[in-house]
DNA sequence: ACGGCGGTGACAAAGCGGTGACATTGCACG
DNA sequence: CGTGCAATGTCACCGCTTTGTCACCGCCGT
């Protein structure tokens, strides 16, 4: 999982850098606004901490940029006490912030949490309703019943329909998970796989109609109770 | 944009949900954890807002019952400084928090970050009376009773007519909001628009008079109470 | 009667999604 | 190194839905 660290003072990205790396994530650091908005085209994270106060402008226009073709996850570093600034970064775009001095450990905390919730977590176990998928394994689990070997594009599609279980997933932040933002795929594959994995999905119960078509939008995954 | 608002302070609740409201949020509220858990059951609501000192147990517990079966946004609502708390809201699945005392406006600008972030776009449903227009599964709700699915042009015409609900639309409005000033429609499609809407709200319920024609003006959406 | 307006039905073009067939790639195994 | 299989990409076709267009009907005021 990869992370972009933006902030001018380079001790303080020294000492985060190490904190992000011994929780298992791997740190791009920048410490202006072209490193940072250079840095997110060429490395493409899935996830950008950024610093208000830098140098050649201010986390907001890095945000803006960011938010012109991508909705990697954002969160802001503010200064305690700026109700403005923070006001004002969410309503670009920015999906969380924090207020220095912060420990690593609530930062990492944050930062789990809000990989979460867009559905990127790497490692481990996803679950929603009966459905939990298995990274290690690269399996689906269904209720307790059976447990049903899935492939990797599979998982993907599945992970982010999973993190949005009974909400409609538009077909763009389909093609933009599963195939990253460098056009890999188009609608074409898409409904190959959904097709494939249909398929996989009845033969392994009578699952196939868990994925619901939205004409003219994408797709829903419908989950019973646990 | 349905809100659960628990918290067990009574008065902080009223002026916290007029905040909301006034933000376009419909709120409920609860002020225990049974009732919490109840609401939740039966409200199935978008966001939850979630204090943690609660009569009957804490929001820890609410929070977990939710996990259970859902992953709806959860943000809890702590007192400064006491960051252990915080932590393990966070590691029990909540998806952000907020200290108290907050100001209105972060609190409704950081509802909108956590919505935007699950995928909700707090623009993607706009109710009125017991219609509420649905944009990311492009779908109209009706009352409890059911979803009605719709078209793109069906949804833009609803929302035009929605916003102003219980009031005559003018046909030259309508146009131009459907289908953008370019003249890419005239009144001979507007006519069919509204003609293949009524055929699916007459389907749907007795609801094909609820489009209502104005003579020489346009067309008005009657809505009851919801 | 006439003309404008709105409702209704029928039809065609275009787009979208589902499905099957085949090609290509990559990898494990002999 | 070749072989076979699984995973993935590409293509073609089918059918349904959506949308635009036309024709015709009835209503109503002059």
């Amino acid at each position: 999982m990869k992370l972009l660290l933006v902030d001018d003072d380079a001790d303080l990205r020294a000492v985060t850098s190490f904190a992000l790396q011994q929780a298992g994530f791997l740190v791009i650091g920048a410490g202006s606004v072209p490193e940072a908005v250079a840095a997110f085209g060429t490395e493409h994270p899935d996830l950008v901490l950024l610093d208000i106060n830098l140098p050649g402008g201010t986390g907001f226009d890095v945000c803006r940029a960011i938010r012109a073709d991508s909705r990697v996850p954002v969160m802001m570093l503010t200064v305690r006490g700026e109700e403005e600034d923070l006001v004002r970064a969410l309503e670009l775009g920015a999906d969380d912030y924090l207020t220095k001095p912060f420990s690593p450990r609530t930062l990492i905390a944050r930062v789990r949490a809000l990989l979460r919730r867009a559905g990127l977590e790497s490692g481990g176990r996803t679950r929603a309703g009966d459905l939990e998928l298995d990274a290690d394994a690269l399996c689906l689990r269904i209720g307790a019943d059976g447990t049903l070997r899935i492939t990797r594009l599979e998982f993907r599609l599945l992970q982010l329909l999973l993190a949005h279980a009974g909400q409609a997933v538009a077909t763009d932040r389909l093609l933009a998970h599963v195939w990253g933002h460098k056009g890999g795929g188009d609608r074409q594959v898409l409904k190959q796989l959904v097709h494939r994995l249909r398929l996989k999905l009845g033969e392994a119960g009578d699952l196939a109609n868990r994925i619901e078509t939205i004409p003219a939008v994408g797709y829903r995954l419908n989950v019973t109770a646990p």
